[in-house]
DNA sequence: GCTTGACCTGGAGTGCGCTCCAGCACCTAG
DNA sequence: CTAGGTGCTGGAGCGCACTCCAGGTCAAGC
């Protein structure tokens, strides 16, 4: 497979790949007789995975020390696993945050009750929630 | 309240208040006679709220969006609720996909199983997982 | 009266994660 | 033989959300 082809396949663009290449993200891609990368479909599932960790907030540069544990072999499996069981923690607290956000934002929401789609109404006394007041007039 | 008081409060620093006043996400403070900008108590409610949408990660260019409509009053009430609820639904989008991530890293580490803590043990033969494959040797 | 410290402004700089570009090599189809 | 498409490299540029800085004003405490 061309680096287009795997562009196509992976939802990276051409220019990702070869940074995630360059900065060790991805494994230095063997080359054909022209030199261009050539790759195994196998690395799909690798850049499935990243695209997991990315999705769940981990910055490049921890993604880029998984890469290189896993590239080292089996001696790192544990340092992986701890890495990894870290940044679990990690998504599972930001997920409980977002569901309290979720609560906020729905009693928010609730307060602008009646409010239809596109009609302003002359709903115009309604102060649904706490969180409004004053109001803030440009300079 | 003045400035430095606001960040202590807010968890905001001085720079990033005065940043958010620039670009439209907090309200052109009031001045006091040395030209300090002076603040109400109540603006720590909104403060809050905006700590909200970043933490679910809306864009500042939406925050900034919703100030304004905030600014102009209770006639854009609808536009507001509107916001909010696309927000919403983003945001439960994303933690229905982080959950789905928490079990593919759960299933992910329980691959690494026994790998103690800090211990690379001898369990040097692990298969784990389907998206660990051939491994990649630097150039 | 002098120092200290909080505040002011406008503008430059930072780190992240890409994204784009110039200028060149190579292959294939017509 | 030529044109078009794909690939290559090194390096510059970008959007975001801050963060820092120089050079200045002002009020209070010693």
């Amino acid at each position: 497979m061309k680096i287009g082809d795997l562009a196509r396949r992976s939802d990276l663009s051409v220019d990702t790949i070869r940074y995630y290449e360059r900065i060790g993200l991805l494994p230095t891609a063997m080359r054909d007789g022209a030199r261009q990368r050539q790759y195994d479909v196998s690395i799909l599932a690798w850049i499935e995975f990243l695209g997991r960790l990315k999705a769940t907030g981990m910055p490049i540069r921890d993604m880029v020390r998984y890469a290189e544990l896993r590239a080292q072999g089996d001696a790192t499996a544990g340092e992986r696993r701890e890495l990894l069981a870290r940044h679990r923690a990690r998504v599972r607290a930001h997920v409980d945050d977002l569901l309290a956000c979720l609560t906020v934002l729905d009693s928010k929401i609730a307060g602008y009750a009646g409010a239809g789609s596109e009609e302003p109404s002359d709903d115009a006394d309604r102060s649904h929630d706490a969180d409004d007041e004053p109001i803030h007039r440009g300079r």
